[in-house]
This record gives structure tokens, sequence and C-alpha cells, in this order.
DNA sequence: CTGCCATACTAAAACGTTTCCGGAAAGCGC
DNA sequence: GCGCTTTCCGGAAACGTTTTAGTATGGCAG
């Protein structure tokens, strides 16, 4: 005999009322409340959560699933960790925990993600790293789960989802870049199927277009999201007939393989060729020259995408008045010197 | 109704047999088994995890606890991610999950874990970032709960840890640049109360007395584990009345505000001062010149951290007859060009 | 005094699972 | 036919909690 009903005997009085004394309910006396806090308190006497959840249906558990690939481990760094601190200061205001459900390498996100679902662990999800397609939108759905992706999909409906400004960081790098009379704008896009790369390539070529300039599908280098694929990305590029101005990386890990290529072929970043890269890394600011490239704060994400997971969840979407809207995530550029490189007088 | 209730009703069997035969047990007839698996196959159906944890006091879920503050995510980049592979690959094969904890970094670590060891959520632990003296680790020992410390702690008795081989490190380090001809070694250790940075000045102090050096305590630079921290690092280092001609890094961050400060001095590292690092970072690679520094496998680790838990819980160390020893962790040198400089004709 | 409501509590059911205990049926040696 | 073991299965208890329904008490209006 363990647990409340040992709290309930030390107090002699019924587990019942112990409950209610501990959970908030209006239907005990005040005074018989304080005592049981107190006695809890010095007893070091917490709720089972196995016990209460069966209960209740509900664990008090968000789910945040990463990929732990070996793609991922050497390119999102510090992304998740980042977040992590904004999700947890609007959820920790809920008593919710933040449990990070890191996929196996060697097991398909999609089973692993509804053997989880299904052993009733979380209460809602998040998740990452979406698909153009991803099944896991609808096994959530289906299955009634409260859930945000990060990053659109087709999938699924109109479920809900943020995702990061590409549209807007197409336009402002190709803006900027054809201000400085460039015509001939490569892209270096991850080759995976990840879904921001089909996006992003669209946004970029209707920047394009709006300037009345050709897009090139040759321009268009597929690569790995890596320091290896900035230099297949260099490589790729110099092998052109016509050679580009300019590039724009979509991970900012490629500018180190871009520049190292670039170094081999007698080329500087800024004074030869045009650079801009996509997310700022803080380990990006040490490239010589420096990168010019477009920021964002993960921490102010990671509240985002809590406050609309919780808006999405009945039991708290009282307090998030705004409801489950999808959100298109702002990015500020960074000016560098990596794109001073200009065709102008 | 629903659950194992419903899958035994739709066999037309008893709940008790349907789970023996659902969780492996002998006394129930072979293709009874086989009915059952395949109608639990059909129907999607998997156990509740909090009715199962209810009844076992298991929850076959291993917690890390990681830290998500400020400092933590600008320096630790993939750390976690990394190891986090190599934990998995030796964990499903138990069938447990990993369920990275991320403390907020509003509350106190030991306060957070407290919590989540009272909620019963977890079977075992592993802790990192442990301190000189680490409450949460007498916490541990108190409740019973078998954890794995990822690094030393003079806490808790005999715990079981896995630590760097700093000593290893240091004397490699110290070594190869007295073989230089240097004397004057100065050392970048982090400012905070991470044991690391004591049990790396100790072995440096000792390598040095080694070679016939006294120890000079103004060569031991205290300052943030960070770029800024390496920045500071320099500064400190060229304010000094004799100045060293080497100096050791012990977080490999810091080597890019180093290279700045440096750079600002107009001073060349590998031409006129040798610096070596510590943890090797991928990003670490395209700093000019490269740097010299120690290199391991996050995966590795990971797996050996795995293997040492899962000796300290009585339901799986029969698997592991190692059985939970403290682990040296080494780590290889990885040459480069900054330490080049060297006193010798 | 009766009826009624509000307050504060108790008792018991329920959540879904595992596991202990007992027992039926079948096989086998005598 | 009897006693024994083995094999397989059903019934029921137990895990720790929340929540529903019910109850005693007292105050108060009529």
């Amino acid at each position: 005999m363990r647990g409340i009903r040992q709290l309930a005997k030390h107090l002699d009085i019924s587990i019942g009322t112990v409950s209610r004394a501990l959970n908030g309910r209006p239907d005990v006396n005040e005074e018989t409340r304080k005592r049981v806090l107190a006695a809890a308190e010095e007893l070091g006497y917490v709720a089972n959560q196995s016990g209460r959840s069966l209960r209740q249906g509900t664990t008090n558990v968000i789910g945040l699933m990463i990929e732990s690939s070996k793609e991922t481990v050497e390119n999102s760094d510090n992304f998740f960790l980042g977040v992590t601190g904004g999700l947890q200061s609007v959820l920790s205001r809920h008593k919710l925990d933040l449990l990070m459900l890191p996929c196996p390498n060697d097991e398909d996100p999609y089973e692993y993600l509804k053997r989880m679902v299904a052993r009733r662990i979380v209460d809602a999800m998040i998740i990452s790293a979406t698909q153009r397609v991803d099944k896991r939108i609808d096994l959530l759905v289906k299955a009634k789960i409260p859930f945000v992706a990060l990053g659109r999909s087709t999938s699924g409906g109109n479920h809900t989802w943020i995702d990061l400004d590409f549209e807007g960081v197409a336009a402002c790098a190709v803006d900027r870049l054809v201000s400085k009379g460039h015509r001939r704008i490569a892209v270096a896009a991850p080759s995976n199927d990840i879904n921001l790369g089909y996006i992003f390539v669209d946004a970029y070529r209707q920047s394009l277009e709006r300037h009345g300039i050709a897009y090139d599908p040759s321009l268009v280098i597929r690569v790995k999201s890596s320091e290896q694929g900035g230099y297949q990305a260099g490589h790729e590029m110099l092998r052109l007939d016509r050679k580009p101005t300019a590039i724009i990386l979509i991970y900012e890990l490629m500018a180190i393989g871009l520049y190292r290529r670039l170094n081999e072929a007698g080329i500087v970043p800024g004074r030869d060729l045009a650079v801009i890269g996509f997310r700022e890394e803080p380990r990006g600011k040490f490239l010589q020259p420096s990168l010019t490239c477009f920021r964002m704060s993960l921490r102010d994400l990671g509240v985002e995408l809590a406050e609309t997971l919780l808006a999405t969840m009945p039991a708290y979407a009282e307090h998030y008045p705004k409801g489950a809207r999808n959100t298109i995530w702002p990015l500020e550029l960074a000016p560098g010197e990596s794109d001073a490189f200009s065709l102008k007088a």
C-alpha cells in the first residue's frame, strides 16, 4: 500500500478527498486542503503518472518527434534544442511536459510514430521534417491526436502547420541579387524529398519571373544538405557552360563546403561570386568573408509552435483564442560580405 | 470496452490468455498464439502503456536528461543527437524507448528530475553535464533508479559513470606541444562549475610537471564555453606579461572566437602560436588554418552508455556480463595545421 | 417540526493491463 | 480404472489514481 492511499491513511481521511484536494477541486474544505498539501509536500508524494493516465486517459505529455538520422545529426545542429526552450516556456505553464521522441534511424518514422501513438504515451504531437507526402499526418488525423507539423505537407487535408517563410526568403534573396545586376542566379537545393526544397525552388522561380528573368533548370543544383553537399554544389556550378554570378544556399551548412571548393578554384566569395545562405547558424558567423544570410529566433518559433498546438487541444484551446492557425514564420536578413559582388558600376 | 478485452471477445478467448500470448509466455498453445497475434495485427491492437505500466511498475522507457539552457544550446550542437543514435540502436533491441527530457532553463535541474522520477515515467535515467557536486546523483541513488552519469562527479558514492578521457587528451596535447619546444602553454577552461574543467586542468598540470615545467596559474584562463569565450581567452592571453606560445582549448567552439581575436592582433595560428582544440566538431574543420583537435565517435559513445546502463538494470543485466563499469572514453588525435608552430629548429 | 439546500466528506467503480491460482482435459505408466 | 504429470486456459485480483454517486451534517426558510 503506497501512494495516495498511504497519504490518506496518514491524514485519516478518504483517498477521494485527498485526490480532490490535490487537484484543486472545489468541494473540499479549505483547511483540509491545506493539511493535504502540507502532508504531500512533507512525504514527498507525487501522483503516479501511470495510475492517473489510466484513469484520465491523458498523460500531460507532449511529444516532439525528431529524426536522428545521420544527415539530421549533421545538419540540424542546435535547431531542436533551441526550439525546445520556447516550447518548454509555454508548456510548463500548463504543467505539460515535453518529450522528445527521436526516431531510430533504422526504423521507419511512420511505424515509430504509430507505435508511440498506440501506446498512448502522449496527448499531442509535434512532428518535424515533414515530407511532401507524409503518411504520419494521415495517421495523426485518423487517430484524432492533436498535432502541429513543422513544415507544410500536401497530406492529411487541412491540418495545422507552421513553416518558415521560404517565399519571403527566396524573394528577398533574389531581389537583392537582381538589384546588384545578377541575372544568372543558382540555387543549391536539398536532394531529398523534404518539402521545403520544392517550395523554395518554386518561390525562387516566381521571383525570377517577376523580374523578367527566365527560369533555367540547370541552375537548380540538387545536393545533400551538408558541408559535402555545398562542396558538390560548388563543383557542379563550376562545370556549367554559362556560369552563374550568384548562388543561394538553402542550408547554411553548405556554405562551408562551397567556400572550400571556391577557394580551390581561386574564387573569392563576395568578390567574384555573390553568395547568400538561408538559415543562419551561429557557426556560420566565422566564415571569411562573412555570409549574408537570414536569421530567426528559434525560441520564438518554439513559443509559436506550443501556442498553436495548445489551440488545437480542446482542453487548452480556451486560453488560446487565436485558434489553430497556419503560420508562415518570417526570417530577417542578416547582411554580410559574401554577396558584395555587384555587376553594376 | 476497448483494448485487450475487445480483442479477447473477438477471439472468444479469455483476456488472460490473450495477454500471455502477446507477451510470449510459454503456457499458451502455439496455434492460439498465432491466432492472437494475427488478430492483434489486424485490429491494430497495441497494449495501452498506462495500464501495463501500472500493473508492472515498469514503463520500458529510458530517460535522457539534457539541459536546454542558452549556453547548452549554443555549445552542445549535435552532441546529443549524435549520441542518441547509438543509444537507440542498443535500446531498441530490448524494446526500450528513449525519451529525451529537456530540463526547462528556468527550472532547477534537480527539481525537474525529482518530479520526473516521482511520476515514475522512466525505468532508468542517463544524466549529462554532471556538476562537481551534483544533487541529482544523490537523488537517483536514494530513489534506487538505475542510472548512468555522463561525466564524473564526487556525489553519490560509487555510482556508474562514463566520462571522456580528459587526462589522456591533456597529456597528449601537452606532450605534443612540449615536443615542439613549448614551455609556456595556456589552457582555456570553462568558468562554470562543470566537472570537466577541474579534471582537465588537473591533468594539464600533472602533464606539465611530468616534463619538469612549473605550473603557472596565470596561464589557466577561465572563460565561457562559447565563441565569445574564445575571443575573451585570446584577449586575456594577449594581456599577459609573459605570453604563452601555445594554447589548449577545452571547447572547440572557442577556437572561432580565438581565431578572430588573434586575427585582430595580426597573429596567425600555427605560425605564431600553437593552438589545439579539444573535442572535434564537424564545424571546426573549416577554420583556416585547420585546427588540430581530438576526435571521438558520438555514436559509439551512445552504444557504450546504453550498454552500461542496461548492465545496471536487474532485468537486463544478464545480457551485459561486463557489468556496470566506469569508463574513460578515449579520443583520437586529429592533426591539423594550427599547432605547426614550433620553437625547435 | 419539516423540507430543502449547501457543504464536505466516504465508498466504490472504473481505467487496461499482467499475473497468480486453480482446474479441465489429455496423455501416460501401472 | 487409477494416479500422476503436463498442457492449456479461465477467473479474479491487483496496480494507483480519478470521479461518480451517495450520505451525514448543519443551517435556514416555511
